[in-house]
DNA sequence: ATGACTCCCAGTGGGAGA
C-alpha cells in the first residue's frame, strides 16, 4: 500500500502534472494541499477518469485540500471538528484499513503575528482531535504540508533560519507533541540522503542550488510503523515546467499480514 | 538587499506563500 501527500499550489495549474504523476506513481491514496479551488470548480471528473475516487474541500484563492483514493474513502471529515476555521485545511477518510488524515497546516507568516497565533491555536486543536481519532483508529496516517521543519537537518541553512517561521521552538514543540501522541515520522524511519527537502523557494534558483526545507511529512501510528517499508520524497515533479514549489512524499506499507 | 518567483484576483497593482 502506498500513501502520498503533495502540495500542488493550485490544482487548476497542476492538474496535468498530477495526472501524469499518478500514472507513473500509482498510489492507494494521496492527499493534496493548496488546491485553491471552490468546490464547484474542482476537477473531479478528470480525477475519477484516472481511476480515483475523490473527496474535496476548498475555497476561493487560498488553501483547499483533497483526498484521492483507489477505493471510496469512508467516514470522511472536513476540517477539525469543533474548531471554527474559515480556511479549508483538513480532509480525512478511511481508506482500506487505514485512517488517512490530510492537512494543510497554517503557514504562520512570522513569529508574533496574528497568523502565527492562529497557527498555534490550529495545531492545538489538531492535536486534541487526533487524540480522539487515534483512540478510534489504531492504524492512522497524518500526511500533509505541516509548514514545520522539525529539526535543523531539515533546513538548508539552519543558522539563517534560526527562529524564523517553520523553524521556531514553538512550532517544533508542536511537531514533537504530535509525535508524542504515538506517531512516527516515516521519512526518518530510514536512512536518507543528507539535504533532503520537500520544498524549494521559487526564487534564487533555490531548487538548482538545493536550498530547501523539509516541511511536508507523513506520520504513522504505532500499529502502522512495522508495516512501513519505505518513505521517499519524489523530486522529479519539481523539475517540470511550471512546477509546484513542493515535491510529493510517498510512504510504502506492506499488507499487514 | 525590505529583492528575487508563482499564484490569485484584480484590472496594469498587491497579498500570500514559505
Amino acid at each position: 500500500m502506498k500513501l502520498a501527500t503533495w502540495n500542488v499550489n493550485s490544482l487548476a495549474v497542476r492538474l496535468p502534472q498530477l495526472l501524469d504523476w499518478l500514472q507513473a506513481n500509482p498510489v492507494d491514496a494521496i492527499v493534496l494541499q493548496e488546491t485553491k479551488l471552490t468546490d464547484d470548480k474542482f476537477p473531479h471528473a478528470e480525477i475519477e477518469a484516472a481511476g480515483y475516487a475523490v473527496q474535496w474541500f476548498g475555497q476561493k484563492t487560498y488553501n483547499g485540500v483533497a483526498l484521492l483514493s483507489r477505493g471510496e474513502a469512508t467516514d470522511t471529515q472536513r476540517n477539525i471538528p469543533g474548531f471554527d476555521d474559515p480556511s479549508a485545511r483538513v480532509i480525512a477518510g478511511t481508506v482500506g484499513d487505514v485512517r488517512v488524515i490530510g492537512g494543510y497546516f497554517p503557514n504562520g507568516q512570522a513569529p508574533g503575528s496574528d497568523k502565527f497565533a492562529y497557527k498555534m491555536r490550529w495545531l492545538e486543536a489538531l492535536r486534541l482531535w487526533l487524540t480522539d481519532e487515534m483512540s478510534r483508529h489504531t492504524k492512522l496516517a497524518l500526511l500533509g504540508d505541516f509548514n514545520i521543519a522539525p529539526e535543523d537537518r531539515d533546513v538548508y541553512d539552519p543558522v539563517a533560519w534560526a527562529g524564523q517561521i517553520h523553524c521556531t521552538d514553538e512550532e517544533r514543540a508542536h511537531f514533537r507533541a504530535l509525535v508524542g501522541l504515538g506517531l512516527h515520522d516515516a521519512f526518518r524511519l530510514f536512512e536518507q540522503p543528507p539535504k533532503s527537502w520537500s520544498w524549494w523557494d521559487y526564487r534564487n534558483l533555490a531548487f538548482r542550488r538545493n536550498q530547501g526545507l523539509r516541511i511536508d511529512h507523513i506520520l504513522v501510528s504505532e500499529a502502522l510503523k512495522p508495516r512501513v517499508t519505505a518513505c521517499a520524497i519524489d523530486k522529479l515533479p519539481r523539475k517540470n515546467e511550471r512546477p509546484s514549489d513542493h515535491a510529493p512524499v510517498v510512504v510504502t506499507l506492506d499488507n499487514g499480514a
